[in-house]
DNA sequence: CGTATTCTTGACTAAAATAGTCGGGAATAA
DNA sequence: TTATTCCCGACTATTTTAGTCAAGAATACG
């Protein structure tokens, strides 16, 4: 798990999908518009978003992409995942240059930590954002993941 | 926030440290050999964990680095933090080129989503992790967000 | 049909961040 | 006094990020 302006430009335009999407798709020159990302550096993205079967596209005039499941579907680590890869946590795996096992063990910890935080996006999802489940701070009723965090 | 493998290399030597470090301080050198980052990389790590007064230091032979605290009062935030300067998310910000306030919006959104992800490594400690209770699918009995977290 | 629109793809480039190097210094334990 | 270690700044290579450009394919619409 990886979290970059990459990544953030991605559950940008993706939130910007969810809520600027009704039946007609929305155009990557719309979302280039609205959020400031270059189309370029949008049609990067979205190919990726595309190839995981994050979004359906239309070509043509009128056309655009579409979220392929519901907001209420998607969740933020998807998104993340699809666009950046993640890092890569094998420096000594294998290697055996692990002395006293104190190497692997520290790597692991990492690999299970950012396995938590993957935990954690993987239960946001668009429509939480759009509903302003994910705002800190949030005086909803909720018993989630999300209301235990909110702290402030 | 942001999560990189530099932020990465931060909590790995701090657990190094707090694994490895007893009434002596720990060498950077030492660090560098077990977890294979360089000393010079470590130098500068350490130089802005050092002004955050995560570590204190010895200078001369047998000299090296020490947790400031006890592993159990600092967290893998404050580490990230230190060494990570976090994004800028203020693409709009009082240009008042947001139109229809939607691109505010989803700034707004991933400020606090990124702030919640903050909020929730700010909940483990260095102590959490040598003890295990980072680990996901840890069978320990913890009423804590980690244990709300181990999902598998 | 023709045309404008929009996605699709690949190659390329500029800028920034990351990771690492180098060399000189200052403090200090032995 | 010497080896060890932190300390600091400048420099460099590599990778990633962000963006450009150009050509092409699908399609709605007049």
């Amino acid at each position: 798990m990886k979290l970059t302006t990459r990544g953030r430009y991605a559950v940008t335009a993706m939130l910007d999908l969810a809520i600027n999407g009704g039946k007609r798709p929305v155009s990557l020159a719309d979302i280039s518009g609205r959020q400031e990302i270059s189309l370029s550096y949008l049609e990067q993205l979205f190919a990726k978003l595309r190839r995981e079967e994050l979004v359906t596209s239309a070509r043509g005039p009128g056309g655009g992409y579409r979220l392929a499941r519901s907001g209420a579907e998607i969740f933020v680590a998807e998104i993340i995942d699809a666009v950046d890869e993640s890092v890569d946590v094998t420096n000594c795996q294998g290697k055996g240059n692990c002395h006293h096992g104190e190497t692997c063990l520290t790597h692991h910890l990492w690999e299970d930590l950012s396995g938590q935080i993957h935990d954690f996006l993987s239960q946001i999802s668009l429509g939480d954002l759009m509903e302003g489940k994910g705002r800190r701070g949030s005086t909803q009723q909720s018993d989630g993941v999300l209301q235990t965090l909110s702290l402030r």
